[in-house]
DNA sequence: TTAGGGTTAG
């Protein structure tokens, strides 16, 4: 059903100058509410932003090319504006290299640069993205000291930051205080920031609270707080609440769906297997509102189908990717390597992950653990091992999961001596063992007639 | 002229 929906809209859109309407492989005729999403989404699509060119301070395309830029302005006399020094410490920090732009960050304020909220901002946000967002409050301190006056941008970073941190109440308390102290008012951006924290720990009745109480305040909700709240429903397999608010955004409120809302509600049926539903969805995203589905939607499936263990229908999708010129990512690569492995085909798992490299991709902590769980599944405990070993020789750290998928083969094959060197290991190396471990740990003692070993861990952890 | 939020894998 899928597969077919897919390809025909590959036709479909070789005569995307028809009308959905008019075509022919369109089962059914515009529906009113289609209409209104399609005038929606039509209404503001080809809105021109003024995009200017980017400066050469935002081009950088590394890190070397980064650091000599700066050194060449700091050599300047009189220095380049705060501004140029902005868009460099922006442009590293967006490739993810967050230390070094707070590096920037702090020779920037040695050499008597004048920062500014926009560099405070950006130096926030590198120590939040490193879960060092105690050092972002101690920078927000900084803030009085340089005359700089802390804006609603350097409090949402800060905000984000205790939300990536599982920092919930402490989160709370700071937005409760922003707002109560009048620091700032807050806007979409930070409602949203607070939205998708309380969503992170299942509070979803309180975040639609918010989204009423910030409508109510003056502060409109748009497609990201809508869609934060959406995903949020789906996850928690609350579907029809999910749909319910995906309605309302668009009829009552007006606000156009994208590809993230209609992704997460892709996922959130993919989790139920209502299939039909799933190309219902598709065929409406696409023909009635001409939004595409993108890499992660694919992923979606391809995912979705390869846990039913439906992994032939999972590779159609992927040619389908490939067709319409998007390209599978390894995200798309693991999801298929760990299909074959969940069905036992380690022939296809392991012809696909040697194929990889050929590809262009580099294989990650999710590639190795998969195929690790697929040999260690199939009793292949050697093989297992090797790949273990191999990955760490890469330099790949193996994690939580890794660790646990090992311990789970070597429990199956009734190694526990082994198992436990590999639980010591992995503490050792600094990596807390989850429930899913213990469990692991717990069940592979019991199942191996050592329930003294188990008893004795289980002390331990209480 | 420069800063903040939502979707995918083990």
């Amino acid at each position: 059903m899928i597969i077919s929906h897919l390809r025909a809209f590959i036709k479909f859109k070789g005569d995307s100058f028809l009308l959905p309407s008019q075509n022919p492989l369109s089962s059914s005729r515009f529906s009113p509410h289609a209409a209104l999403l399609a005038s929606l989404l039509h209404s503001n699509s080809f809105s021109n932003n003024g995009d200017r060119p980017l400066s050469r301070y935002q081009k950088v395309a590394n890190l070397d090319d980064a650091f000599n830029l700066f050194d060449e302005m700091t050599q300047r006399r009189p220095l380049p504006s705060v501004v140029k020094f902005n868009q460099l410490l922006n442009a590293v920090a967006k490739m993810n290299h967050f230390s070094c732009s707070l590096d920037l960050f702090k020779q920037m304020c040695l050499i008597g640069v004048p920062v500014n909220e926009y560099s405070m901002s950006i130096a926030i946000k590198c120590c939040c993205q490193m879960s060092r967002t105690n050092d972002g409050f101690a920078l927000l301190a900084s803030c009085f000291r340089r005359a700089v006056v802390p804006n609603v941008y350097i409090f949402s970073t800060l905000l984000d930051g205790l939300v990536i941190e599982d920092r919930i109440l402490e989160a709370e308390n700071f937005f409760k205080k922003l707002i109560k102290q009048k620091l700032c008012e807050p806007d979409v951006v930070m409602y949203s920031t607070m939205i998708k924290g309380l969503c992170k720990f299942g509070n979803n009745d309180i975040a639609i609270g918010l989204l009423r109480l910030m409508d109510e305040r003056g502060c409109k909700p748009n497609v990201v707080i809508y869609s934060t709240i959406i995903d949020s429903l789906c996850k928690d397999k609350l579907i029809e609440d999910a749909f319910k608010l995906f309605k309302e955004m668009v009829f009552a409120k007006g606000i156009q769906p994208d590809v993230i809302t209609y992704n997460s509600l892709i996922h959130g049926l993919c989790n139920l297997c209502r299939w039909d539903e799933v190309s219902k969805l598709l065929k409406e995203m696409e023909e009635d509102l001409r939004i595409s589905p993108d890499l992660h939607t694919f992923s979606i499936l391809v995912d979705a189908l390869c846990k039913e263990g439906r992994v032939d229908e999972a590779e159609a999708v992927i040619d389908i990717m490939v067709e319409r010129r998007v390209v599978p990512d390894i995200v798309t690569y693991n999801t298929l390597i760990d299909g074959y492995c969940l069905r036992g085909e380690m022939t296809k798992a392991r012809t696909l992950f040697d194929s990889l490299t050929s590809k262009g991709f580099v294989p990650n902590v999710v590639t190795y653990s998969s195929l690790l769980n697929g040999y260690c599944r199939s009793l292949k405990i050697e093989e297992a091992m090797h790949l273990f070993h191999e990955m760490t020789r890469k330099g790949l750290k193996p994690c939580i999961v890794t660790y646990s998928t090992m311990l789970q083969g070597l429990f199956r094959v009734g190694r526990c001596g082994a198992a436990r060197k590999f639980f010591d290991e992995m503490q050792a190396q600094g990596l807390i063992p989850d429930e899913c471990t213990y469990g692991i740990i717990l069940d592979g003692f019991c199942n191996n007639h050592q329930v003294e070993e188990a008893l004795s861990l289980f002390h331990l952890v209480a």
